[in-house]
DNA sequence: CCTGTGTGATTTGTATACAATAGACATTGA
DNA sequence: TCAATGTCTATTGTATACAAATCACACAGG
């Protein structure tokens, strides 16, 4: 963290997450040096980085620039995750250990209380799942699986329209994760498979109308800018 | 292909499936870069490409070796490809169209009169093979499976011993690639998923089998170069 | 004999200068 | 007016110098 290409890194990424940089913005190197206040050495070092996660892409002619990602791109996101993801839950049954089980639970309950209250707390909600599907990741023990779905996940539009959700899908969330655990606690891989890819496909539709209903406002955004 | 990174990313990555830098190398940046005629800067550059490929690991002090793996992590790898490709055949067979069925035909053709004669032309049965999968992923678009899948095919460990592969398999390859064809003629993903999940295990097999009968010479031959 | 420590050599990280290349824009000619 | 072309600018690619970190090995102390 201490590495000047790390500082890069995280404050490319993070301005590319918060949206402080639009899908389509041009990363210069120059510029970005500047603003982390880095020569363009590490910046970039970052930019490779994440363009191997897609999350920047680049011209023929090597320039840089913000991801933006078509709908039919993010439906072939969510379809490998589903897959891949469902294959995790899969080994992650199959090597269920109690000490892991319980941290699960834990995690899920805090889960739930961060939808319980009268405002939901989505950060909360959005920390409480990272942990709940990291440790399954964990306990699935297949880092190449680990690896392929570090490229997949954390998707910053996904991250950013989760604030969109309702609190029913909020609730059904919670509730999916409380049948895995079910699963999990039968060590049924099948099972847990299944619920797994149910629940990242469901996730997408929950997103997919989200975005049909902000696409109007995005665009009018988007031509602001422009 | 002009730019110098591009040169030291082919050349490391040559030297390294060739086996002219065994598994375990070290590698220093000012070496690799006298060895490939260029700076360090697009070494650099190369090495975190290969990196991200996993064909070259960092130690966490960042000093790059040649990757090497240990049967699990490659059954891991073998585990995931048949998921995915057996995932891509089931999307090509939902979208084939005549002239892709062609090439499909065509290419398995030339694998089968590779292999046909008294000797069997392994390089041409490889490079035959690469087609054939190649031109499933295209008709299978997804950019971003064939982009994962990018990370976990062309294992050089898996490349050299396809030069053990005894008559039968090739035989059997062949004629899964046949089967296969029936499944994309009838557009019936679900069929050749099957197939290809299967045929990509059964290669597992293959090369673990052929691994276990070479791993004593293997471990002979690294001691040599130690 | 083993362990811990310090020093020198080697290796990687970063900054910067310069070269090459692509893009923008204006000028010129039809 | 439109198109082609040349120049000028902005951006990326590469090389290199220097700083920082790490490793290997010798040496002292227990």
């Amino acid at each position: 963290m201490s590495r000047a290409s790390d500082r890069a890194y995280e404050g490319i990424r993070g301005m590319i997450i918060s949206g402080e940089l639009p899908a389509g913005a041009p990363l210069g190197e120059e510029a970005l040096a500047d603003s982390c206040g880095v020569s363009r050495t590490p910046v970039r070092e970052a930019l490779r980085r994440l363009e191997a996660e897609m999350l920047v892409r680049r011209t023929e002619s090597q320039r840089s620039f913000v991801a933006d990602w078509s709908l039919d791109e993010i439906e072939d996101v969510f379809e490998l995750r589903a897959m891949l993801e469902g294959h995790a839950a899969r080994r992650a049954a199959e090597r269920m250990d109690q000490a892991t089980l319980g941290k699960l639970r834990e995690s899920n309950e805090r889960i739930g209380t961060a939808i319980s209250g009268q405002e939901p707390d989505i950060d909360a909600f959005l920390e409480g799942n990272r942990i709940f599907h990291s440790l399954i990741l964990d306990i699935a023990s297949s880092p190449r699986l680990t690896s392929l779905l570090g490229s997949l996940i954390e998707q910053p539009v996904v991250w950013r329209t989760a604030h969109h959700y309702g609190r029913e899908e909020l609730r059904r969330s919670h509730r999916e994760h409380d049948e895995l655990l079910a699963a999990f606690a039968r060590r049924d891989g099948g099972w847990a498979d299944s619920i797994m890819t149910g629940h990242i496909r469901r996730a997408f539709h929950a997103y997919a109308d989200a975005h049909r209903g902000l696409s109007s406002i995005d665009r009018t955004r988007q031509r602001a800018k422009a």
